[in-house]
Order: C-alpha cells, then sequence, then structure tokens
DNA sequence: GCCGTTTTCGGCCCGACTGTTTTCAGTCG
C-alpha cells in the first residue's frame, strides 16, 4: 500500500494510528524488535499529548516530544508537508491496505491480519467493507482451513470483527456517570462483615475525565460470600461471568462492574498494579528492573535471589522501591516517578482548599439568550455557606442585546440590591459579576457603563467556534484584555463525547495570561473539564493560575467542584497555583485590582 | 529508533489468556 494524507486531516489520533501501522509493518516485515517498540512508544506518546502535534510544530519548530526523536520526526514532518514519506511508503510497499484496518480491531495485530491479508482477496475500501468481507469469511468458513487456524479463530475473528463494528462508536462514560454507578456499590460492599477496604480501579481511581469501564478492588478473604451478597444489592440484576477472584456483575441499567477480590496480604501489590496508568507501571519496572527487582500484580521479585515480596498496602509497595507514594491522580508518567524517588512530589490541591466558587448562574431574570440558573442568589449562597466557602460570583449570562443601555442598567441595579441583601443575610461575600461573550472581532458584547456597574467580568466564546487557531487566539486575548476580565471560562469549549472544542495557541495565551495577571478556569461542569489536565499541566509550567468552579445552574451543581479539582491534581496544581483557594481579602486583591 | 540517577553506548515491562498443538506464538491490559 502506499500511504497518502491530507496534511489538513492529521489529528493526533490519526498520526498514532499511522505510526502503529508503521510499527506493524516491521513486526510484518520481522524488522529489528526494538524499531517495533519505539514506533508504538511514539504512537502512546502522540496519543496522549493533549494538544495536536502538528500545532505544536508549527509554533515551536524544535520542540521536543518524548519518544519521538531526530528520525520519526523527519518521517512526520514529511507527512505533514507532502502529504507523504517515502520511508513510510518503502515499509509498507509489501502490506495489503487492508492490514490499516485489521490492526485497529482489538484483538487482531499485525501478524494474524498479514496472514489474513496474504490467504484472501481482501477489499481496499473502508472499515466497514474491509470487516464485513472478513466476517463474510468467516460465515462461509474459509478461515477455518487455512493452517494453525479452526472453528474457535474463526468464529473469535467473527465476533471481534462484530463487535467493532458495533461498539468502536461506543462513548466512553463521563467520570461523574461512572462514579455514580460505582460509589453506592463500593458502600455497599463496605457494609459486608467478611470486606475489610473496596476501591475503584483504572483510569476511574486516576480520575480521568471519562472512563473506559467500571473496575473494583474488594480486600476480602472470602471471595464467595462477598459474590454472593453482591445478588442483594439492589441495583443488582445478573452475573455476566463470575470464577475465582474475579465477576462481572450486569446492574439493572445493563451497566457492567468488574470486581475483583484480593487476599488482604496481596492487596498493595494488586491495587497497584490494576490502578495504572500503563505507562506509569513500565516506567516503573524499567526502574525497578535497573535495581533487580521484576514487578508484577503478586508482588515485587527479587531477581537475584527469586524472592516474592508482598505488599499488603500499596504505600510499601512504593517504599520498598525507594520512592513516595504517588497520588493515583499523578501517575501517568509525566515525570511522577522522579519526583518521588527525590521525595520532591507536589503537594497536591484538595477538595478542601477551594475557599469560593466564581462561576455561577443564578434564577434572576436577566432576559438573557441563554439558560437561567434554578435557584435564586440567596439559596446559591446559603448553600455556599454550607459547603464552607467564604466567597462566591453570580455570574448570570448577559442581558439580550437587543435591551436598551437603560433596561440592562435598571436590570444589573436591581440584581446588585439583591446580591447585596444575600450577602447580608448569609455573611458570605457575593462578587457581583456577569459572563460576558466574547464576539468574534474580541471585543465584549457588553457597553462600558453596565461593565461600571460590576465587581469583574467572566469572559468566555459561545459563538463562531470555527475561527482558525490565530484568529481565535488574538480573539480570546483581546477579550482578556479589559482590565475587568479576569478569567477565561472553559477555555476550549469541548464538550467530552461531543464536540473537541476550539484550538488555541497556548504557548502565546499563556504568556498572555501570565504576564497580565489573569488566569485560567478549570470548568468543573462534568461534560465539560476544561481546560483539561494536559493543558493545565502545560500552563502550570508556564506559571500559569487557575481558577476552579463549576459554572452551576442549580445548587446541586455547586458539588461539580471535586471534579475541576481532580483535573487540578491530574496537572499537579498546588493549592499556591489555583486563585480560590485564597482567602476573600487577598482573593479581592486579585479580582477587584 | 529512543533514552539517560548504570547518560552518547547498551539496553529496551510482566503475566495471563487463547487456540492450537505437544512447546509456543500472538495479543492484551
Amino acid at each position: 500500500m502506499k500511504l497518502k494524507v491530507n496534511p489538513k486531516e492529521l489529528d493526533n489520533q490519526k498520526i498514532a494510528w499511522i505510526l502503529r501501522l508503521i510499527a506493524a509493518a516491521y513486526t510484518i516485515n520481522k524488522g529489528p524488535y526494538f524499531k517495533i517498540v519505539a514506533y508504538n512508544n511514539a504512537a502512546d506518546e502522540v496519543e496522549h499529548l493533549g494538544v495536536s502535534l502538528v500545532d505544536l510544530w508549527q509554533q515551536h519548530k524544535d520542540m521536543k516530544v518524548t519518544n519521538i526523536g531526530s528520525s520519526i520526526k523527519q518521517h512526520l514532518l514529511d507527512l505533514i508537508t507532502k502529504g507523504e514519506s517515502e520511508h513510510f511508503n518503502q515499509l509498507l510497499r509489501n502490506i495489503h491496505p487492508a492490514v490499516a484496518t485489521l490492526i485497529k480491531v482489538p484483538g487482531i495485530g499485525p501478524k494474524l491480519a498479514y496472514k489474513l491479508t496474504q490467504a484472501f482477496d481482501f477489499p481496499e475500501g473502508d472499515d466497514q467493507e474491509i470487516l464485513n468481507y472478513l466476517i463474510k469469511l468467516a460465515d462461509t468458513h474459509q478461515i477455518g482451513k487455512l493452517p494453525r487456524f479452526g472453528d474457535k479463530s474463526e468464529q473469535r475473528l467473527k465476533k471481534l470483527a462484530e463487535e467493532y463494528l458495533q461498539i468502536h462508536q461506543k462513548e466512553r462514560y463521563l467520570l461523574s456517570d461512572a462514579l455514580q454507578i460505582a460509589e453506592p456499590l463500593i458502600e455497599h460492599l463496605k457494609q459486608l462483615p467478611q470486606v475489610e477496604e473496596a476501591v475503584v480501579l483504572g483510569s476511574l481511581r486516576r480520575r480521568l475525565a471519562t472512563v473506559g469501564d467500571i473496575d473494583i478492588a474488594v480486600k476480602s478473604s472470602a471471595a464467595r460470600e462477598v459474590f454472593d451478597s453482591l445478588t442483594k444489592y439492589p441495583f443488582f440484576k445478573s452475573f455476566e461471568v463470575v470464577g475465582g477472584n474475579k465477576g462481572r456483575v450486569v446492574l439493572k441499567n445493563g451497566l457492567r462492574v468488574d470486581v475483583i477480590i484480593a487476599p488482604p496480604a496481596d492487596w498493595g501489590s494488586l491495587v497497584q498494579y490494576l490502578t495504572g496508568s500503563k505507562f506509569h507501571n513500565i516506567s516503573l519496572r524499567e526502574y525497578a528492573l535497573k535495581k533487580g527487582f521484576s514487578l508484577s500484580e503478586h508482588g515485587i521479585k527479587d531477581i537475584r535471589h527469586k524472592k516474592l515480596h508482598h505488599f499488603a498496602k500499596e504505600e510499601d509497595f512504593y517504599h520498598f522501591l525507594g520512592m513516595e507514594w504517588i497520588e493515583p491522580e499523578l501517575r501517568e508518567n509525566r515525570g511522577e516517578i522522579e519526583a518521588a524517588l527525590k521525595g520532591a512530589l507536589p503537594h497536591l490541591i484538595t477538595l478542601e482548599d477551594i475557599k469560593g466558587d466564581l462561576h455561577l448562574h443564578s434564577s434572576f431574570n436577566i432576559k438573557t439568550n441563554y439558560d437561567l440558573g434554578r435557584d435564586s442568589v440567596l439559596t446559591l449562597a446559603q448553600r455556599a455557606k454550607e459547603k464552607g466557602y467564604e466567597y462566591i460570583a453570580i455570574t448570570d449570562h448577559l442581558p439580550r442585546p437587543t435591551l436598551s443601555v437603560n433596561e440592562k442598567r435598571e436590570l444589573i441595579k436591581e440584581r446588585n440590591d439583591l446580591i447585596t441583601q444575600a450577602e447580608k443575610e448569609t455573611g458570605i461575600r457575593i462578587f457581583k459579576s456577569l459572563e460576558v461573550d466574547i464576539l468574534p472581532n474580541g471585543e465584549l458584547a457588553l457597553e462600558e457603563e453596565i461593565i461600571k456597574l460590576l465587581d469583574f467580568l467572566v469572559v468566555s466564546v459561545h459563538t463562531s467556534f470555527a475561527l482558525d487557531m490565530t484568529k481565535m487566539t488574538e480573539r480570546v486575548i483581546k477579550g482578556l484584555s479589559h482590565p475587568k476580565a479576569k478569567f477565561l471560562a472553559h477555555p476550549t469549549g469541548r464538550l467530552l463525547n461531543k464536540r473537541s472544542g476550539y484550538r488555541l495557541n497556548w504557548s502565546v495565551l499563556f504568556e498572555f495570561v501570565q504576564e497580565n495577571n489573569k488566569a485560567l478556569e478549570i470548568n468543573s461542569t462534568p461534560e465539560r473539564l476544561d481546560i483539561s489536565d494536559e493543558v493545565a499541566f502545560s500552563a502550570l509550567k508556564a506559571g500559569v493560575k487557575l481558577v476552579i468552579n463549576t459554572d452551576s445552574h442549580s445548587v446541586q451543581s455547586m458539588d461539580w467542584v471535586r471534579y475541576g479539582v481532580w483535573v487540578a491534581r491530574r496537572s499537579w496544581a498546588e493549592k499556591s497555583d489555583v486563585l480560590n483557594s485564597l482567602p476573600c481579602q487577598q482573593l479581592e486583591k486579585w479580582l477587584l485590582k
């Protein structure tokens, strides 16, 4: 096959797929093992980059990306500039295009894909066409005739292809949805006398914005009894599989939860292993190997003395390797192992550090074209008090632009009186603010006479998402330049599982925000979580300050702040990086300056 | 092909599962 791409469509997902295809080509051509590993590592890296690789290299030509050295970079630059790479095409010359589709299917690797395309006359079409052909081959029992293939392989391949065609579009769960399923189940399990502890695992424990599945570990020596008791869980429907210490529970809403029972003596090793991330664990094993240890879910093996050390506590697992215990949110292979060895891990911000919410919508009828909140200013303030906050900001959307300035002024004055009243009643400091649209030309959609009546402004983009990166960056910077604009809300406009958000030149924006004493919001709305932890991580490196807000339209959603705090923790944020962890007086110095 | 607390050469994670076949290759998380 020949690889020809449209450079404009080269997003990270596609680049990663191409790198995996090259790794597959090396595997098929029996190339050196280390090159296969290198290309796969490069693919992993690109997939987890968080910013577009093409954008990155356009902004900084000599930007270093881990696991992409001079060689791979040159080939990728060929793709970006010319739409193809001679080196890649050379490697792919004996390989049928269908291989590129087949290796996307989990369960089909390079060798199997190659064998199939050698044995049969695959079409050169899209994924659907190729996989339908594979299904047809299985149905007509042609695969089973191949050497070292039988009925079972045939059925397995058919099932894999069908699942890919169906499930492949399946959305990942939002973190909030997964926790709503997992947390009550954990509580149920913890109440059993045979259960000492129960925790979520994997990306759920690391608090990723979205998770692929829900896994729970249970510390107990009585696997049988634990599984029996699960049938009494109110939302239990059936077991899909149970065997030994593992079981998959189907809940009444159809969702599946994997439960694994670990004996107390090995709890630490198992939970460490199953929390991941994969890349954290690989790095940890590489480090351990240099010290003569081999790591697994069973414990730490001393290679020379062939002795296996068991760990009841996860902390002890890390301590044994000579490092601090690492918070799950940090386990993404972003330097946490080096930091843990030096005793230099960040002191991550906690939920208790948050002193107020600076992005809340009230039910005050401000005659806006957008949604009103459901609860009054007073109700929001009372809830803030219950949460132990010192302050909040009421940041309703703009009054309709068709209203006259006088009408707007009357509305804002009426609302200001209401806020002052609620402030008196609750003792919570309430800032008078609005969430102001940044128009496509960068101007704010609100008159200066009205802005004067407010303490500060939250600015954000709600229209014309399609501007190119440079124009969008100029737009938000111009919007943020207003002296009263303090932070950019939901900076990329992304909606998880729905839209990817607009692109910004991050280094330019970071520099502006940092130099002008502004901030970027981590929006805690579960379907936003915007900015992402990857972007926040780079923002903090550039010295940018953050604010963590809920963008609540009701009192209930004020509790979403924990999701924003988790994003911040995943980006290594400490209390001092987040402005709404400041006590009220200090916050005012920044906000009202 | 890439990397660096064995740092510019020498090494590159671990165990389980599956299917097919008597000892392992391929794939995954």
